[in-house]
DNA sequence: TTAAGTGCAAAATCTTTGCAAATGT
DNA sequence: ACATTTGCAAAGATTTTGCACTTAA
């Protein structure tokens, strides 16, 4: 089961993570996609790549899910760069950042994963 | 302007925060105060109480945004409990964790502030 | 060949808006 | 009194579903 064919659909919107490293909401995906591609067939693409650790998804302060291609060594059971993100409140850029941030142990509780958002301004819209 | 009246719909919606020290969706309000308010009402009330700094938000893996009560000291322009928060991902209960999380600067940013979401399994769903 | 993937239209969710009526101070 | 708040209905926005058709392996 489940091995993530390689249509025109999957190639496409890899293609777009691989242009520039840089997260993108759902939605800016499915603007880019327009015409070439239904948006039902975007939200199933996105799932499957994160499914298969290709990509990964976390929640962006505007409510929208955001994806961005995963870095060497990730899978579907472990997601090696659950890196934290930023991203910024005027241009809403979204960088990944390779910080290690330390989470302090927690009694009773068993930690699967980690979603640290920044929020601020980004390098160019600092200026 | 802008002070938040003690209104029926605002001492409803404080009182089930009060009730228990827990963060809840706004799905998860809107049918708790099902037929006692209007569920826009309920968006409205949560939007300006936050604003007064009374309560703060975040954004749960679902994709909803969650509330909970701020601690003392919260104000408009500061969220000093801009702690983690840590979401069950088997029974949906989300704590507010008193945690000191470090994170390091990041050079040619400001950034404002930083959400930390954590998933696994609560206390009672480890067992 | 045939399981996996796609498009389309329609439904389900969640959130916001406009406006008239009600309410708190 | 009168600015704020509320309910309701309607519109927007995002996401999911069902099903017939197409495509990659």
């Amino acid at each position: 089961m489940g091995i993530v064919r390689k249509t025109k659909a999957v190639t496409t919107v890899l293609n777009i993570f691989e242009a520039q490293n840089e997260a993108k909401s759902v939605v800016r995906l499915i603007e880019l996609v327009k015409g070439v591609m239904n948006k039902t067939t975007v939200y199933r693409v996105l799932d499957r790549l994160e499914q298969e650790g290709v990509i990964h998804s976390f929640n962006g302060r505007d409510g929208l899910k955001w994806y961005a291609k995963c870095d060497e060594g990730c899978s579907s059971h472990k997601h090696l760069d659950s890196h934290p993100h930023f991203q910024c409140t005027e241009c809403d850029k979204v960088e990944c950042l390779s910080l290690d941030v330390k989470i302090p142990k927690l009694k009773n509780h068993k930690v699967d994963s980690t979603d640290i958002l920044l929020l601020g301004q980004c390098e160019a819209c600092c200026s």
